[in-house]
DNA sequence: AATGAATGAGCATTCATTCAT
DNA sequence: GATGAATGAATGCTCATTCAT
């Protein structure tokens, strides 16, 4: 039994593989089938036995992705290091690994447009991002959010997620390519400057 | 000869608008020439006689769209006011005019992950950021960056464009609203604090 | 009114040019009206203000071109020389003709093909060609069939037309090409000993 | 494996049959994918599966019918019957072979015309027109040629094959049908005759 | 479980023809 | 007579999905 499940799994995570390198190089709508089919290694029948859909092939996809960056961020956070150090390591990781997978910015750019459409993968990422941005809070509070800063610290962390979106997005259609790791790191910086800096009225 | 032009221009506005609200409802891919011939009460040949192609139907969008932003923020930017409350304008403008139109927060999505597939779409959004930064760059500026923090000023300029895009596309996938508006200026001060802060380490 | 009847005529002609150029390149069925417009140097208006439909044009433009050649062939056949000359004259004009303007050898095929399709077409290349039969039956006749020879006159005369058609084919199609006049020539004078030859059996 | 291969074979006959009838009597620019579809008793993936394009389809019928003339001559050819005998069978035998089947005649003038700008359909004629030719002109030659008239002979042939497939367009064309059979032979023996015959001049 | 041949609804695009000016 | 913008039916081809083996 275990084994079987092994097997699915398995199955799966090449399916995913396959799928996650076609949609970054091609994109949902222009992926066939039959590209997801040749990079997977399988047959056609083969995929449609652990997949229904191409759609539901794309919303277990995210799912699988959020999952892994929900477990590698919590990973972080779990640490026994300053508010301010795991905040660095949460940027820089980050960073760091989209930098030696420029393929996952772009999927994750594909797939996060597919979420207009696929109410499903809307409600993944909608999910994500409530929990991302709910430990980013967390973590700025612990920082030094005096209770007085309380609803600057929501904001911040809406903003720091916003930031970390929309700068992924840039770094992926920029066609002079700039240091991720580096403009993402500065710009945490300065939004954390802004979190702890007095009121300026 | 004016008349010609004139109507040629009508034209291509009728079919744009068409297609900005077919390709926000449904996706660019999810979209029938069809839909966006019966959207712009044109025929179908008629709707090719102005764009010779779907792909160039968006490509010109992308443009018209981009073009006009950037003459809304050059107007707000060319005004009488200080640099802060210029700021301030453009964000409450920016923010403002999607909340009331949020299918344009939805149609730009759908553009940006069209820029990964068509070249043409992201060498107009490219040069369309790179205007965008150079200009907040200059406003930060103008705002108090005192020349040691030039680099910073540039950062986070970048930081702030980003900021918006990223936020623009939380709020148009969140399932919970939030006000716009408010949620970015929020984040925008606490940025523009934290580049007039001074240096924590 | 003189002048009206001219300026049709020559705007007919100015149309056949065109069309003639346009089949002969690029096929009926792959010739757009649009690019006889263009050749022309007509109107879409204009050429539709002469022919109808592209139909009536092809038919048109057939039923000019066998006139010509009837009248060609006439012409020729009207000459004082003795009938052996005025068959020679007849191969080696038609072949140097097709040699100087391969075009029409390609038209010509494209035209036949065309035949098969649309009626009137078909009827003006059965009535051409008979006429062109029985004046090549009545000068082989002349040259110097018995009268009890008469069958194999006409079987010859039949055979003769074929034979020039289908070297036209293949000439037009071969990839090697050959002497058109001279192949030409030396079949008819196989042809033409072999009518002139005593009965084998 | 040979069941696959049988398959396959079995399913390409099937679409041919279907497109060599529906070309004939539509042509090829007058057929409709949907119509071989339904003449073939597959479905429309169906076929494409076996044939990705309409022109593929086209040349692979054309590739396949020469194919079958060729070895139907040769098949004539190999006979222990004299010379002068295996040139009237081949005569008769494809004469008679049209009168049956008068689509078939049709057909080849279509496909004929379609060489003209479908280069593989070009290459397959012009290679099938050469060995023909060369087959003929062995034939010829055995059947009495003197090595003086090796010219002749050659010539012979071109004009015999130009022959044959003029007269088989006339005969397609007319619409008073003559006898194929009948009139081909003749001219034939008129042809031999005039290669016999001593020269003239 | 796995295969891949077969299905058929769906779609972007074309192009002969028309007609208001 | 002439123009060219506008029409819309027509069509080759695609591709997610199914199912007999």
């Amino acid at each position: 039994m275990a084994v079987e499940e092994d097997r699915v799994t398995a199955r799966r995570a090449q399916i995913f593989q396959a799928a996650a390198a076609v949609f970054a190089r091609q994109g949902y709508h222009n992926a066939r089938m039959d590209d997801i089919v040749k990079a997977s290694g399988l047959s056609k029948g083969g995929l449609y036995w652990y997949f229904k859909s191409k759609e539901e092939l794309a919303t277990g996809l995210v799912h699988q992705m959020l999952t892994h960056e929900s477990e590698a961020m919590q990973a972080v956070l779990n640490s026994e290091a300053p508010a301010a150090e795991r905040l660095e390591h949460l940027v820089r990781a980050f960073a760091h690994d989209l930098t030696k997978n420029p393929d996952r910015a772009s999927l994750a750019l594909e797939l996060l447009a597919l979420a207009r459409t696929i109410p499903d993968i809307r409600t993944c990422f909608d999910t994500h991002h409530e929990h991302f941005v709910e430990r980013i809070a967390a973590l700025l509070m612990e920082m030094g959010g005096s209770s007085a800063r309380q609803l600057d610290t929501h904001a911040a962390a809406l903003a720091f997620t916003s930031l970390i979106d929309g700068m992924m997005l840039r770094w992926t259609l920029a066609k002079s390519p700039f240091d991720l790791e580096n403009a993402l790191w500065e710009a945490t910086e300065v939004l954390v400057r802004g979190v702890q800096a007095p009121q300026l009225r």
